[in-house]
DNA sequence: TAAACTAGTTTATAATATAAACCAAATTAA
DNA sequence: TTAATTTGGTTTATATTATAAACTAGTTTA
């Protein structure tokens, strides 16, 4: 895994969001919200980077009269997310060589 | 674990510190150097909020002529940098309600 | 029609990461 | 012997990032 990329997924928010979207696949700005308990502007903000990145893809429609921002994981974020974790499997197996 | 500590740990430069520290016990600034792939600035301000957050514990001396400084992890450290895989685990455990 | 709410985005500021510059002393080379 | 280089760091300047606050644009309610 590029250094780019762990660098990306090596932020809390960032992380909750993406790993929520390995779930369900597709979720709601609110909803994320509620699941990374970050606020609106923060949130706003790292949709864009993980979209930017590639890792999700956003569309944008009206739901009744109100906005509504769907994302929704794309392959590539599923691997980068499986890949984030096995990367980060080094760091802990460490403790088992104490 | 509280939001400051996971905040510090949500670093790789500090994690592969605090994750080598958990091996060895004790380290060199520049065996650090080497293990996070780091600079020299950056460790040197890495160590220091390892540091004044209490998980690591830094004795410098001189080994013969040169300065030496030397890390070693705390027991508050240690039990810092398990909690934290712990609360990464229910980012990763998404994987397996797909 | 004014106030409050929804669903966001933009922007200003604070915090952070990092490289670069620096320091003090030791070593090596000229 | 003195100038250049190396060691083992620290400090600082700058760029990036995170975040809250302010804002936009429209909707609903009273």
């Amino acid at each position: 895994m590029n250094k780019e990329l762990e660098k990306l997924l090596f932020n809390p928010v960032r992380l909750k969001i993406l790993s929520f979207l390995f779930t369900v696949d597709s979720a709601s700005f609110k909803k994320l919200i509620e699941v990374s308990e970050a606020t609106k502007g923060n949130i706003s903000v790292q949709i864009k980077k993980l979209e930017d990145a590639g890792l999700i893809k956003v569309r944008k429609k009206f739901e009744g009269n109100y906005p509504l921002t769907l994302c929704k994981i794309t392959s590539k974020g599923k691997t980068s997310f499986e890949l984030f974790f096995i990367s980060l499997k080094s760091y802990e197996t460490n403790k088992t060589e104490k």
